[in-house]
RNA sequence: GGCCCCAUCGUCUAGUUAGGCCUAGGACACUGGAUUUUCAUUCCAGUAACGGGGGUUCAAAUCCCCCUGGGGUCACCA
């Protein structure tokens, strides 16, 4: 038998990084059995803007690469894959219940059967359906029916007996089936509710193996009820734990995300995201764009292989120590027997480890490409780049070398992309190694006096002529290399000093240093 | 609250199925040191865990029971 897995995502509008991990598992475990991953969308009714809803979700499985055999845009066999158009398998399905008296028609007011529900739950009674319906006659129900009184209709739980799955990551889960509510398959008109409809489509779609987030693992009794009761074939079912938020045990949610922007555990990502999103101008909060989603990673500038491999490590181990893991290895060695059985928590640094690691791993061309891109996006560099600025770019990627984690890193280094003019200082940084130190504006004089002397303008020369600086004027190179840095890039820290004054040129550099002192000046005038 | 799930360093995990090789291993983070005249990298070192209590056994992180704690779910949502 072909393995068959499935991911059944609502149209949202974004692709939750929880609900990735579980398509990641899903997909391994197809291409593992070499069976098929199936896209199936769950959309309910009329969902209007369907490419606005789906899109991102399509965008992202696309990004990181996990190809889709049967779904929205391929096709195939078990067609259609938005359960919307696949209403007339619901209803046929709804029919042969109804026919078989496994399901009923509950002509119970919903307000009468929620007091009930209220009235037992006060009394610390089990609550179990009243099935009042159940009594009626045909006669009286087609008479029901024909004046359009509204009603739902259940599935008829048979009670005194229990239902038992082999989980594959949970083991032997059992229920007693004398505890469940009859749950409501359709609503009057006979559109069918989540439980029924994913049992019909999984039946219908040949799936063998339903893997999922744990949180399902309760709808489990009722849907196997159903597929028993349609007569298929039970799939075999994997709950892997969910995702949870980091530096906690809840549920990763995007309706937390406020809480998450305080959390300790998730600071360094939301400066990241927000110095990098900044910089392209894009408004986290009015793209809702946040690290609960992928497109957020991909935005910021992280590779496939980073947060794929940190996925994959989440509820999941190859072994004792390997860490760093290409798709192709986890897809080699993906087992569900190996998938842990507590909810593990998304750990942005070690998601920031992974993605440092597949940076380093990516080719001078590749890198470039990255950085060539995002640069563009945050309008830095023309869209075009002509030979000249390629070039640049090539050396200031050379430069920051392993201080590009992500793509969006290198628009710390956007002192070579900005003109003298537009070149922005830090501030604080400013006033602490030019305008405070006594010396530092005079240093910073002289220094250049000699810096415009040099015939040529390479590293390995400035670093000569600082040298001879510092001993001729018996200072520490502590006292002059700081205030150099910060007139030329405007910030404290960054790559090395003498290959940036290189690859700035000596006009740049003058013209920056003659900026700082001025500003300088006027700063203490003041 | 009912039902269900879970429980090893701060975090992700190895070890649990077949008890001994566990004085509990790795990774991330953290701390210290070396290299780097900033930062980052790299290297070395260190701190750090079997939730508690009972059993079973020559032997328990591993098997059994209880407790505690955490979580999921209880819709005419998916």
């Amino acid at each position: 038998m072909t393995v068959r897995t499935r991911f059944a995502p609502s149209p949202t509008g974004y692709m939750h990084i929880g609900g990735m991990r579980t398509a990641l598992f899903n997909w391994l475990w197809a291409r593992r059995n070499g069976g098929q991953f199936i896209l199936r969308i769950d959309d309910t009714d009329q969902q209007r803007n369907m490419d606005e809803a789906l899109g991102p979700i399509l965008d992202a499985f696309r990004w990181l690469g996990l190809d889709w055999d049967e779904g929205p845009e391929v096709g195939g066999d078990y067609g259609p894959y938005f359960q919307s158009q696949r209403r007339d398998l619901h209803d046929a399905a709804l029919d042969q219940l109804l026919a078989s008296g496994a399901a009923y028609r509950d002509f119970e007011p919903a307000n009468q059967t929620r007091v009930q529900r209220e009235a037992a739950e006060k009394e610390k009674r089990v609550y179990l359906s009243s099935r009042v319906s159940l009594d009626l006659s045909e006669a009286d129900v087609t008479a029901k029916l024909a004046a359009g009184e509204a009603h739902v209709v259940r599935f008829l739980i048979p009670r005194g007996r229990t239902v038992s799955v082999k989980d594959h990551v949970r083991g032997h889960v059992e229920w007693d089936c004398g505890l469940m509510v009859d749950p409501v398959i359709a609503r009057g008109d006979g559109s069918p509710l989540y439980n029924f409809a994913t049992v019909v489509d999984d039946g219908q779609l040949q799936i063998t193996h339903v893997i999922r987030a744990e949180e399902h693992l309760s709808n489990t009794p009722i849907q196997v009820l159903i597929h028993e009761a349609l007569g298929n074939d039970l799939p075999e079912f994997a709950h892997i734990p969910f995702v949870a938020a980091p530096g906690g045990k809840k549920k990763l949610s995007k309706r937390d995300i406020d809480k998450y922007r305080k959390s300790p555990a998730f600071q360094k990502l939301f400066q990241l995201g927000d110095d990098v999103l900044g910089a392209l101008g894009i408004d986290p909060a009015e793209h809702s764009l946040s690290p609960v989603m992928v497109a957020y990673y991909r935005e910021v500038g992280f590779l496939p292989a980073g947060v794929l491999n940190a996925l994959a490590r989440l509820g999941w181990s190859l072994d004792d120590e390997t860490e760093n893991m290409s798709l192709q290895t986890v897809l080699e060695n993906f087992s569900l027997e190996r998938v842990v059985k507590a909810s593990a928590g998304l750990d942005p640094d070690k998601l920031m480890s992974y993605q440092s690691y597949w940076m380093g791993q990516l080719s001078a061309d590749e890198k470039l490409l990255g950085c060539l891109d995002i640069l563009v996006r945050a309008d830095l560099i023309p869209e075009n780049p002509d030979a000249d600025t390629l070039a640049l770019v090539t050396r200031v990627v050379e430069l920051a070398a392993d201080r590009i984690r992500v793509f969006g890193d290198i628009l710390q280094m956007d002192e070579f992309f900005v003109s003298t003019e537009t070149l922005k200082y830090s501030e604080k940084d400013f006033q602490k190694r030019v305008v405070k130190p006594e010396q530092a504006v005079d240093l910073l004089r002289e220094l250049r006096q000699l810096l415009a002397a040099t015939e040529d303008f390479t590293a390995e020369a400035m670093h000569k002529v600082v040298e001879g600086f510092v001993e001729q004027k018996e200072i520490k190179f502590g006292q002059i290399a700081p205030a150099l840095r910060l007139a030329v890039t405007g910030k404290a820290k960054g790559a090395d000093l003498f290959p940036t004054l290189e690859l700035l040129g000596r006009d740049e550099c003058l013209r920056r240093i003659d900026r700082a002192i001025g500003t300088a000046e006027s700063m203490k005038v003041v």
